[in-house]
DNA sequence: GGTTGGAAACTTTTT
DNA sequence: GTTTCCAACC
């Protein structure tokens, strides 16, 4: 029996599709990382050198677990095969070859932090009036131009006499002159840049196409038209290109993934083999069926029905409480019970919501019932000032035209050096086109600098210094004695608050962390370590094996599955957002945000719990939601509703749809009448005290009570085997024998 | 040049 | 409700 016997005839024909593009439309849950990584054993079965695979996934916790597999199914020359992110591919490329584009090899790569920087820098250098042009949306219209490979002169092109256009035009320019000037790249220009290169120059781009010869593409509903001319540009030669996607988890948008690179797949490469992955190996009927009701709304996608041969499974949950507070307690505490009933364990629950905020109730409660929990998102790691400020010396050392870091870092600990001081250096290095680091080398040169130039002089020598210690210290004694010698921890523990205190822990672990760098790295050096740093993703950080309930939003959780899923916050203007109700194409938005639904409830192995508050506190002033449209569009035959103190009242209270929703509601083929919810709460238990009854896992045993609570009803039996338990009825589901 | 307090903005999602 | 920003002070 070979290792392809697994794998159901769709799954296998795929895996044997090996020349020409392929595209794989592979539903939730139905095994497609299975089907990259027999595939990739295929290729080399068929004496393929692993050499010519790639597999590009979106986040490094991707990458790795397909290296991962791909190791444990091959074995040897696995190893070869590359597998990375399209960033992480990007920067590979880049850093060997982005001198043909006039940028130093050691250039740095900004994140959104030092984007705001510069574009605060810019505005101010082009007299732009930040009130009206706020550097988020600048940025956001910069990053939605490099996403579509415009270019500023291209902008400027289309702009025509649209005289906002053109100052957009000319803040983009400006923008990326000044990224150049810092040999700085965002995290667009990776990309961009790298089919730039390839446009360029040809030499280079055939190099790769015939090493890439056999190329993968996960999660290919999200790649922008950047990603897709990268993609397309590699596989040019061989067109041996295989896309795994989904349509219906298409969630990118806002951040330029176009959706069309899926569904004109086929316009693009017309000789492409589409196949249909629909059979789904996670989750239960119950939750496939909710997942299809709800996704069948979508207009414009690529019509499928996924069906699992797995068992009906529990209804779904929906938990309307009257705020969010209770909402957290509730689920909380439920995820509580489940554990100590032997149900499952802490890592087998995630907690899943729309926006970041929403964790903190989350949180609060999790700490309070000592409840282990892994927060995945929200202030990343590498963005918390004392790390960034330690990454800003190791940049300086690593980089000196990255003006960004130099400037964050020149005063801090404080040496007494103010805005004076560093305007008098920035005119001197402007007047002698050279780096502002370069012009503080000079500082004693500089006119009118008088005593700060002192104060300058022992930055300056602490840098050259530890630059002369690049080659010969590891990188952990490196990042040691900078700290020592900046006396940045000393700092902060003269401090003494308990802030300082945690981030000096901060920086311990940040020490760990280059340590552990060190340890993995095929060839760790400086430049490696700081662009590991500006490619990790905070999802990178899960780990599958440690034991803790996950909380995370549903962004974040697309590729990932977990038996117990708690979707919180189903609140129309939460979620759906509010951005998307209100947004000039509302159609539209709300579909993406319908796929996210998707995705969430996809997730699911064995329950699903979705939960809704009725008032809620956002931004410090409460406010009153109706139930999402989401929870309405689910038929109540799949849905178990409890949580309401009075099942009447809860009914009466029921939103009402507003007239948009009755206005959209007249254009439905399903109109939402037919979709209202009931109240099913546990109204009548089939047993009462004195009964036999069967529990899952418990096995038979007595009823000896049975107590009405406000949301459930408390049962305590006498088991044969596991003696006596107090549960709750709508979750041990207690059978009657 | 550094510190402090109060106002304003902020929240949709991220490599 | 929280964080960030800026202006007026020291």
């Amino acid at each position: 029996m070979s290792i392809y016997d697994t794998l159901n005839p769709e799954q296998k024909e795929a895996v044997l599709h090996t020349e020409g593009p392929l595209l794989i439309l592979a539903g939730a849950g139905s095994g497609k990382t299975r089907v990259l990584i027999h595939r990739i054993a295929w290729l080399m079965e068929q004496g393929i050198n692993p050499w010519n695979i790639m597999a590009i996934t979106f986040t490094n916790k991707a990458a790795g677990e397909m290296r991962e597999r791909v190791d444990n199914l091959v074995g040897f020359g696995s190893e070869s095969v590359w597998v990375a992110t399209f960033h992480s591919t990007c920067v590979r490329i880049l850093r060997r070859y982005i001198g043909h584009l006039g940028f130093d090899t050691s250039f740095s790569i900004y994140d959104t932090d030092d984007q705001k920087s510069v574009m605060k820098d810019v505005c101010k250098r082009l007299n732009v009036d930040t009130k009206i042009f706020k550097e988020r949306y600048l940025l956001s219209v910069i990053s939605r131009a490099k996403d579509e490979l415009a270019s500023p002169l291209e902008m400027e092109l289309a702009a025509g006499t649209d005289f906002q256009r053109k100052r957009l035009a000319e803040v983009y320019k400006e923008y990326q002159a000044q990224l150049r000037r810092n040999n700085a790249l965002d995290f667009d220009d990776l990309i961009v840049k790298t089919v730039e290169l390839f446009q360029n120059c040809p030499e280079i781009l055939e190099s790769y196409q015939e090493r890439f010869r056999y190329l993968m593409v996960d999660e290919y509903q999200d790649t922008n038209t950047a990603q897709f001319k990268l993609i397309s540009l590699l596989a040019g030669k061989y067109r041996n290109l295989c896309v795994v996607g989904d349509d219906d988890q298409s969630i990118y948008k806002f951040r330029g993934a176009n959706i069309y690179n899926i569904l004109n797949f086929e316009q693009v490469f017309p000789d492409a083999k589409v196949i249909k992955l629909e059979q789904n190996y996670r989750s239960t009927q119950n939750i496939l069926n909710v997942a299809n009701e709800v996704i069948r709304n979508n207009r414009g996608r690529k019509e499928k029905r996924l069906w699992t041969d797995n068992v009906e499974g529990e209804p779904i949950v929906f938990r309307l409480f009257t705020n969010g507070f209770e909402e957290a307690e509730q689920v909380i505490g439920d995820i509580g019970r489940h554990v100590r009933e032997g149900e499952g364990e802490y890592r087998d629950h995630a907690i899943l919501y729309r926006t970041n905020a929403q964790s903190r109730l989350f949180e609060e409660k999790l700490i309070f019932a000592g409840i282990p929990y892994k927060l995945i998102g929200g202030v990343n790691f590498y963005a918390r000032k004392e790390i960034k400020d330690v990454l800003a010396y190791l940049k300086t050392i690593d980089n000196g035209r990255d003006e960004l870091a130099v400037r964050r870092i020149i005063n801090v600990p404080k040496r007494g050096i103010g805005a004076t001081t560093l305007n008098r250096v920035q005119d001197y290095a402007g007047a002698y086109g050279i780096s502002f680091y370069d012009a503080l080398l000079r500082a004693e040169e500089i006119p009118n600098l008088g005593r700060s130039a002192g104060k300058i002089i022992p930055f300056t020598t602490l840098i050259e210094r530890m630059r002369s210690a690049v080659g010969s210290l590891s990188l952990t004694e490196l990042a040691k004695q900078l700290l020592e010698e900046t006396g940045y921890v000393k700092e902060l523990e003269a401090e003494g608050t308990e802030e300082a205190q945690s981030r000096i822990e901060n920086i311990d672990e940040f020490i760990s962390k280059i340590t552990a760098y060190e340890e993995t790295a095929e060839a760790p050096d400086l430049s490696g370590f700081l662009e590991e740093v500006a490619l990790v993703a905070d999802i990178d950080t899960l780990e599958e094996n440690s034991n803790y309930v996950v909380l995370m939003t549903l962004h974040s959780a697309k590729g990932l599955e977990f038996p117990y899923v708690y979707m919180a916050g189903m609140e129309d203007g939460l979620f759906p957002s509010y951005m998307s109700i209100a947004s000039d194409t509302p159609e539209e938005d709300l579909e993406e945000e319908r796929r996210l639904c998707y995705v969430g409830i996809t997730r699911a192995k064995r329950e699903l719990m979705l939960t809704a508050a009725r008032q809620r506190m956002v931004r410090g002033e409460t406010r009153y939601n109706m139930v999402s449209r989401f929870i309405q569009e689910i038929p109540e035959q799949y849905l178990a509703q409890t949580g309401a103190k009075n099942p009447l009242t809860a009914a009466k209270e029921r939103p009402r749809q507003d007239a948009w929703q009755q206005s959209k509601a007249s254009f439905r083929s399903k109109p939402y009448e037919s979709q209202t919810l009931t109240v099913t709460k546990a109204s009548g238990l089939e047993y009462t005290t004195g009964d036999r009854v069967r529990h899952i896992k418990f096995g038979d045993g007595t009823v000896l009570e049975i107590t009405e609570g406000k949301k459930d009803y408390e049962v305590k039996v006498e088991f044969d085997t596991a003696g006596i338990k107090r549960l709750f009825a709508s979750f041990a589901k207690l059978r009657k024998l």
